[in-house]
DNA sequence: TCTTGAAAGTTAAACGCTTTACGAAAAAAA
DNA sequence: TTTTTTTCGTAAAGCGTTTAACTTTCAAGA
């Protein structure tokens, strides 16, 4: 016989499949009896329920997708398990896409996703086809945003607090004494409020705003090396470099390395995600850490509570971002510093 | 209203839904005025068709489960994306299960699969629990292991040459002149062969086997760092050490630098797998590559065979592991080899 | 002119569940 | 005993597709 069905169970066990579905969803009103002989039999029948077929009268595949750039990045693996455990938890399974930044794969995912009828999609920072985005909703699947904010769309939001991590990790650099301060930024969102919260930390430990301290890449250790390496040909190079993720802080450490200079004697570095990559480098890296089972927590909660409709208004969470101390960071070396600060 | 069906597409066009389905499935015989008419009102409608629908009548749901141990392990991220893009290649999801060797979990996400009615299962090493494998088998669902056999067990198997691997590492590190080769395995199958090769490598460049160079441990970095203290500690420490997977040589690494040895000048470590730690590390570890990318794609190839019935023999595909050279290993240092090698 | 056959569609059953409305039997109340 | 509840179950419709079998139309061959 190929898979059983309900009709198998219900045949063997001299039951109608009705009372089947009841004893396997608990519906009440079953004599303990006539549970038993079902569950026997669904047990000697090695019975699995199809959830394909509930999921066509209960209209919900408990199948949430997920929309990252890339599942092999740390960061983001990271991020999928605390979203499986959560989601599995309340009964939810994920399918992972992992888009490139790719425009085409992202339409491609975004049809898939809806043709498999999933009941909600979390889309994360590297997301660029906003239209998309409105197809989903145009479809009434709830959507989380994480790491993640579009104006012009009233949406569920998980997101670290950019500013604050953006000022803190400037300030405790500021604070070792560090007068010359790049950073590498990333090319997607978050990285605005970053950059906020630099400048304001700037202004208020009266340092200059120099452009030139400020890059901007692709989230790569390549393109990180290349970025430090730029700053570290200017007439005035830096003494610390703040990258906006954890691969670029470890592209710049390479380049530092390269040149024979030393971390932190020579160069600080700043990181962003406290990724395993943090722990693992030579020196370890002093980053900003993203609370991701939190972030992975909230966002379930968050999809789950607008997929149930027992929360009506969206919600904007704003987790806190922690600066984590490593060996990437010490103070300024101040003899590197040629000229002085005005102000 | 609600998501349109393949009713509203065929009112709307005037047609029957057989012919939608035809259509969108490209089943020949429809003039060209109706197909477009229904591609037109599809695309009016905003329509997807459902794939829970289809899966049920098809008895196909054109997804894949995977089961290993965890997803946020970069080798397994590294792996799970590699299927992921071979997957969707072939027009077929994933959904990823992490069980963190842990026999419940497994048992769980086993179940989750059966239901979700997955065409197929890919199964890793690192699970533990035999007679689930067995439940799958006997709801004919296909089933490839990767990096794990069965010997009960009649089983379509995509690995890497572990024999190969453990001894063209260790054939390495002795033409570097070591003489006491540690290794630290790691408590899944593959070890035994790899452990195989170490012995015959050793034995092929007349090194003694001593079994206290011999450690075995789950893979964390914690638990790395533990086992290469320990040899370390040694009476005769090895010069080499030589760990069954990229995380346990890292934690080694700690432990030497911990010491206030140097890598690779006082003692060579060489890893397993070569994934995006081995590059992240320092010095840059040394370290035997698994082809990450082909075994996803010989996984799905295998699997999706069975599936579609094309092959019917079950084959076992060996794939060959290639040594990376880094920084993390150098010539002997004589010196520290207090006692001479018999033979 | 009549027959055949291909082309283009349609009808209706089936897939494996959930669920609503309803019925019979047993228990409780009168 | 009769009536009313409660308990335990069942029948049947519906979810959105696919597909096998069938019908209609029309051009071509005999």
């Amino acid at each position: 016989m190929q898979q059983p069905t309900i009709y198998d169970v219900a045949k063997k066990a001299g039951v109608s499949i009705a009372t089947v579905s009841g004893v396997i969803n608990n519906n009440g009103k079953y004599s303990n009896k006539t549970k038993e002989k079902v569950l026997d039999v669904m047990e000697e029948l090695k019975y699995y329920p199809s959830s394909v077929a509930s999921s066509l009268t209960a209209k919900r595949t408990q199948t949430i997708g997920l929309i990252i750039p890339d599942i092999s990045s740390p960061f983001y693996a990271e991020f999928a398990r605390s979203l499986e455990d959560w989601g599995d938890e309340k009964g939810y399974s994920i399918i992972i896409c992992s888009t490139d930044y790719n425009e085409k794969k992202e339409k491609k995912y975004v049809s898939l996703l809806l043709r498999r009828r999933v009941d909600g999609i979390i889309i994360s920072s590297g997301f660029n086809n906003v239209d998309l985005i409105k197809d989903i909703i145009q479809q009434e699947i709830p959507v989380v945003l994480v790491a993640y904010n579009i104006d012009s769309l009233q949406l569920n939001t998980v997101s670290v607090d950019d500013y604050r991590g953006g000022y803190q990790a400037t300030a405790y650099l500021a604070e070792l004494g560090h007068k010359r301060i790049a950073i590498i930024t990333e090319t997607v969102q978050s990285s605005a409020e970053r950059i906020r919260g630099y400048q304001n930390a700037l202004n208020d430990y009266h340092l200059i705003y120099d452009e030139n301290l400020l890059t901007e890449s692709r989230a790569t250790f390549e393109e990180g090396e290349i970025q430090a390496e730029k700053l570290l040909n200017l007439e005035e190079p830096p003494t610390a470099i703040f990258a906006f993720n954890d691969i670029l802080a470890i592209g710049a450490m390479r380049a530092v390395l390269k040149r024979g200079l030393k971390i932190p004697e020579d160069i600080s570095i700043v990181g962003f995600d406290n990724s395993v990559l943090a722990t693992i480098c030579n020196p370890t890296l002093t980053t900003m850490a993203q609370p991701l089972n939190d972030m992975g927590k909230e966002a379930i909660g968050s999809l789950i509570s607008e997929i149930e409709g027992t929360v009506k208004r969206k919600q904007r969470i704003l987790l806190l971002p922690e600066l984590v101390k490593r060996h990437s960071t010490g103070p300024a070396n101040l003899k590197s510093n040629k000229r002085e600060v005005k102000n």
